[in-house]
DNA sequence: CGCATTTGACCTGCGC
DNA sequence: GCGCAGGTCAAATGCG
């Protein structure tokens, strides 16, 4: 991950380095004014301006547009570099190694905010968790009881919040689990009772991965990556991993109840069948909807054996033009750049469902976040207080985007799903936080990703990035066709086998 | 022939 | 307890 990160900040500041000095020598070879910019403020620059501007400069630039490997674009124009006097030259290594350095710096600060956010976010997520288990407690005890082996129903439960205190409430102020998560998992995960899922996630013969597995499924939160929030237990989980104990079916039930709940569901204009969001789909099921003419379609995640992420699709009743799609699951496998920004942002969404649960007084989840943390936020995402499945619905049909930077994508009907939604909701996490650079990752998280919207040819290159800003392995880049990975997309080859994404999930 | 889709049956939860 | 609706399963079917 280390050698990717270059690859969104350099750019950014090459980009413009290249614009700045490009001009420069055109009038009387100074090169000083850029050089004397901070890397910082180029980046931010970037990420703040124009999109459309900015991969313009870049797809008509006159090498090859975009190293995504090297990212020194600089080199691509060492004929002109050549031309410049041996001072200039040394004065540019010197700037490139001081960027350099920048970047380095802005790297290990990002690392550092994103394990922020994520334990952060794995804290709010066990809250949320005991909160939850503790209502759905009652009733599985009282429904249960005795068909438990368990002759403490309710303490089961709360181990399997979080096994490093087996015989404790959970403590939500206490750091979450990270590290040491796997071997205190594999020590007190449950078994699962229903037919399991686990064993195939098993069969990449990775026990890390099957650890980190059953790990998210317990504790949302385990390997760096915004994406593990929540590796919801239903299905993948625990279940029948080899290396786990046996006992507990219960409180293994508990939590898949309670993860089961939370959805996000997307509106998005398209005449096709199904939005493009880089997964792999297949249908199992179709439906009639009451009070909908339209049928509903089921589908599961075909990226990988096991994979419990699931989706509905259907088109709204009152417009038909709009295709509403419902995820529920996490992905227990790597993502290709397109599915990760989508799971990445999903996820976010589905926290914010989290979270908001557990501050809600009126029963209407969330809504406190979106008014107040994000102003905007209300005009695209909207919240179903619907008791058993708390639903996050971001609506990315309308055209206006208030986001002053953020612009509607070009063509949304051969790119159904708006990615101009993501940063929305990208952000909302480190807004829950409530961090400065928290938000500032977030925004440029959101400026990213609006660049992807606003130009195809940035798809492939930029979502790469926004993978690596939130701390997944790197994902290779796609091949020469440009970010339409969508449909042929596997497991990141190379990376380690850890379940980093998910695309939606369900905590609740 | 293998895989994906279709579609009716079945299961489950919930409200009356 | 019954009916309804949502969700899932699995045999049948279609397609490359």
């Amino acid at each position: 991950m280390e050698k990717h990160h270059p690859l969104p900040f350099f750019h950014s500041d090459d980009l413009l380095r290249r614009r700045s000095s490009a001009s420069n020598r055109t009038h009387d070879g100074s090169s000083d004014d850029h050089v004397k910019v901070k890397p910082h403020i180029m980046e931010m620059d970037f990420f703040s301006t124009d999109h459309h501007q900015d991969s313009k400069i870049n797809t008509n630039g006159p090498s090859s547009s975009f190293d995504v490997k090297t990212g020194l674009n600089l080199v691509s124009s060492s004929t002109a570099s050549e031309k410049i006097s041996n001072p200039e030259m040394s004065v540019l290594k010197i700037e490139l190694e001081r960027i350099h350095e920048e970047n380095r710096r802005l790297k290990s600060m990002l690392d550092h905010i994103t394990r922020n956010y994520n334990e952060l976010q794995g804290q709010l997520f066990m809250a949320v968790q005991k909160q939850a288990l503790l209502a759905i407690n009652k009733q599985q005890v009282n429904k249960e009881g005795v068909k438990g082996m368990s002759s403490h129903p309710i303490m089961p439960i709360q181990q399997s919040m979080d096994p490093r205190r087996p015989s404790t409430t959970l403590d939500v102020n206490e750091p979450s689990a990270t590290d040491d998560k796997r071997t205190e998992l594999s020590a007190s995960s449950p078994a699962n009772t229903t037919t399991s899922t686990m064993d195939v996630v098993s069969k990449d013969g990775n026990d890390d991965h099957h650890r980190a597995v059953q790990i998210q499924g317990k504790h949302v939160f385990v390997e760096d990556g915004i994406d593990q929030t929540c590796q919801e237990s239903w299905g993948t989980s625990p279940k029948s991993s080899p290396m786990v104990d046996e006992p507990k079916k219960e409180e293994e039930q508990v939590p898949e109840v309670a993860f089961k709940k939370a959805r996000v569901s997307v509106r998005a204009r398209s005449e096709a069948p199904m939005i493009i969001d880089g997964c792999q789909w297949r249908k199992y099921g179709q439906k009639m909807a009451k009070g909908n003419p339209c049928p509903r379609a089921y589908y599961r995640c075909t990226m990988a054996v096991g994979c419990p992420v699931r989706k509905q699709v259907q088109r709204c009743a009152e417009d038909k033009s709009i295709l509403i799609t419902t995820y529920e699951g996490n992905h227990n496998h790597h993502l290709p750049p397109a599915a990760t920004a989508m799971a990445k942002t999903t996820s976010a969404a589905a926290a914010m469902v989290l979270s908001g649960s557990t501050t809600s007084k009126d029963g209407l989840p969330n809504s406190g976040y979106f008014h107040s943390s994000l102003p905007y936020a209300s005009t695209m995402a909207t919240l179903s207080a619907s008791p058993p499945f708390p639903t996050i619905t971001l609506d990315l049909t309308q055209g206006a985007n208030p986001v002053p930077f953020i612009r509607p994508p070009p063509s949304p009907p051969t790119f159904p799903l708006p990615l101009h939604g993501y940063p929305k909701l990208s952000a909302l996490p480190a807004m829950q936080i409530g961090q400065q650079q928290q938000q500032h990752t977030a925004s440029m998280v959101e400026t990213v990703t609006a660049a992807i919207a606003s130009d195809p040819n940035f798809t492939a290159v930029l979502a790469a990035a926004i993978s690596t800003f939130m701390g997944a392995p790197p994902p290779p880049l796609p091949p020469s066709n440009n970010g339409n990975n969508s449909t042929t997309s596997q497991a990141l080859p190379g990376s380690p086998q850890l379940p980093q994404s998910c695309t939606t999930f369900s905590t609740n």
